[in-house]
DNA sequence: TAGTGGTCTAGACCACCAT
DNA sequence: TGGTGGTCTAGACCACTAT
């Protein structure tokens, strides 16, 4: 085992390398429960505060997690969906009825479910307005909030805006957005989605939407807003993914100019 | 300032409330210097520890930083990148005469460097060689190491994966890979970078990489695997990217299939 | 030197979970 | 019921920063 000579001075440092270090080396293998808190501290003649600090470093790192009431556990690698700019194209759907995030659930045997939390008209938020190309003071939306599900476990939360003029009286002010869905209703309204752009950030959930995704300590997020363009390369819809990145990655193809 | 009766029942989450209400006012700055532990402690009628745990939570959720001996910040927004495709483009090299980093810290008014920290012939990790087309035991590769820095601030981690058999004999062994770099002696090998894929995940930095990144607490990091496909669609190189979430981001464009 | 965060101790009680 | 993590207390000393 490679000594740290830096990290090893401290004992909650110590007791972090060595429980690492049996981790790293597969003796503790996912799943697998670690000593008690009160065991670790024993061992290492510390206090139990201080084992307790070195669980709370290794969580940070996303290697373990707590469970109260049963003990700290090895954390299990998730199975990962890599979303990627498929998910925008209806073809998919054309050919099997169902939504990529459908598809993605079937293929893993999951129950998918989607939930409307919200449909209003707002006022944009900056970002969202300036991708829309315009000033939000001047700028009305329809903003549709969702969740996803994989077997009631909240995967990802969705929030579309929809310039308000382009949505009036259509049924994407309704839950139910009908066949084809929000893409569908744009399509008819003359929006056809030529071109679109994702732009990826990844950081700590806010503590409403660590709430939201139950996400344990040590899971960030990747926030994806996606911009729609239409045939004449005008933005007609934009919306923000937040995927927990414990079950949720993204992949993009593209060509490269010379 | 506000109740929130969930999460107002335990000491610690009150005093993280109450700050995190503060700098979501705008009362807190970027910036600003939080009120003291041993201050919140006596203000809230609390110990000093159930102070620090609340400022535990702030950090984990990336709202403050603390500096010691100096006191605890609301955290500023750093100035981000957006990387794109646009990276691995030659175009702009021909043109600017610039790689796409330099180009960037230009722009911001900084100082790059690339630190090459090691060239090696290794047997690669599994997911490099599953990318390259080949199972590990039978491939042999070149690995090289970088680490990118802005003013001598490290940004992101570079390890880029080619078949030993196309570095063999090459510039690519050395440290300074001439015009072009890497891609520029791999065009004279016959490999053209026509087609690229990202696969991108957000974690938490591993011990090693908040180490030599220097993170501080509750910054996740972007870790993008990138291939690269010749002009007949073969794999030649495959690279993998981590980046400090806090400073950089990705953007892609694509189009649609109908 | 005074004030700050960083770490540690040695207890205590509570909430959760399995048996 | 016993073991587990979750939280809290009231101290202590150290390391760093500013003045």
């Amino acid at each position: 085992m490679s000594q740290d000579p830096a990290q090893g001075q401290l004992p909650s440092r110590r007791i972090a390398h060595a429980v690492r270090a049996l981790i790293t080396a597969g003796e503790l293998a996912p799943g697998d429960k670690l000593p008690s808190e009160r065991e670790l501290a024993q061992r290492f003649g510390a206090a139990r505060n201080t084992a307790r600090e070195a669980i709370r470093l290794l969580a940070e790192e996303g290697l373990v997690t707590a469970r109260h009431g049963r003990g700290v556990f090895v954390r299990e690698k998730q199975r990962m969906v890599r979303w990627g700019s498929e998910r925008y194209s209806r073809r998919t759907y054309r050919e099997t009825g169902l939504t990529p995030f459908r598809l993605e659930m079937a293929r893993q045997g999951k129950t998918p479910r989607v939930e409307v939390t919200s449909i209003e008209q707002v006022t944009p938020p900056f970002d969202v307005a300036e991708r829309l190309k315009a000033s939000p003071e001047e700028l009305s939306t329809l903003r549709r909030c969702n969740i996803y599900y994989a077997d009631d476990e909240p995967l990802q939360v969705v929030t579309t805006y929809i310039r308000w003029a382009d949505a009036e009286g259509t049924p994407l002010l309704q839950p139910e957005t009908g066949p084809g869905g929000i893409y569908g209703r744009l399509e008819e309204r003359g929006y056809t989605m030529t071109t679109g752009r994702d732009e990826i950030i990844a950081r700590m959930a806010s503590h409403t939407e660590a709430h939201t995704l139950q996400l344990p300590p040590g899971v960030p997020v990747l926030d994806v807003l996606h911009t729609s363009l239409d045939q004449r390369g005008e933005p007609f819809e934009v919306s923000r993914f937040v995927h927990r990145a414990d079950r949720a990655g993204l992949v993009y193809t593209f060509s490269i100019e010379h």
